[in-house]
DNA sequence: CGGCATCCCGTCCGATACTG
DNA sequence: CAGTATCGGACGGGATGCCG
């Protein structure tokens, strides 16, 4: 029965190019608000996408969205303790990603790996 | 100038659907033959998939390719040293996949979560 | 403020067939 | 055996606009 990696199933939840980054902020935030969780995401994730992203996480039990019932609204999104333990993978990725900006950053001054990407 | 996040780097790398399993499998087996991690892959990766991958793979470093240069071809792939590096995150994303496939038969026992999967 | 609706495009992924 | 060529569908992601 073992026969699905856990692999997968983690990059089922985290692919993408936004959903680790939200759980990434949220673990760092507490507690956020929708335009406030969007501008402090790197550049510019539009709201449809955003709203996406934050509905399937909720899905999945990472993310709770506590709303105020206010006028004008108040929401707020949170990870649920299940949530942050995802700063176990979290961390080692962010970690390794640091590394391999600059691993990637020496090899191209020195050309001598394979220097294919010019050959079609 | 940190505005990058080393989970954004991460995640270019190792995601969509196959390529974390590709390196999770080279790191177990040391070395592969084409068809071999073809066939080792949970079910059914097409050869032009897996041709690509791991093109972008070696391109990022992290595999590489012994062509052995005889007739029928006989070429292994596995990875670098550097790409032995990917197990620190790797393995949290394995043990964190496995628990939340648990959470997840969990939730969907007790349906007192959001139980909107049904609403089309 | 916190979304949803629409349109649109590029990429991912799969099946099949074919080559050296 | 180790791929490449071609086709096609599905999905991710972005831009814009509107609504409660």
């Amino acid at each position: 029965m073992e026969s699905r990696v856990g692999i997968s199933v983690t990059l089922e939840v985290v692919c993408g190019k936004w959903k680790g980054l939200i759980l990434w902020k949220l673990l760092q935030d507490e507690s956020l608000r929708f335009n406030a969780l969007r501008r402090s995401l790197d550049g510019n994730i539009s709201s449809r996408i955003l709203a996406r992203e934050l509905k399937q996480l909720m899905n999945d039990g990472l993310v709770e969205r506590i709303d105020h019932q206010t006028v004008p609204p108040h929401v707020e999104y949170r990870l649920s303790s299940y949530g942050r333990s995802t700063a176990s993978f979290l961390h080692a990725m962010n970690q390794w990603g640091i590394k391999h900006q600059e691993e990637m950053r020496a090899v191209q001054s020195y050309p001598g790996r394979t220097g294919d990407e010019s050959t079609p």
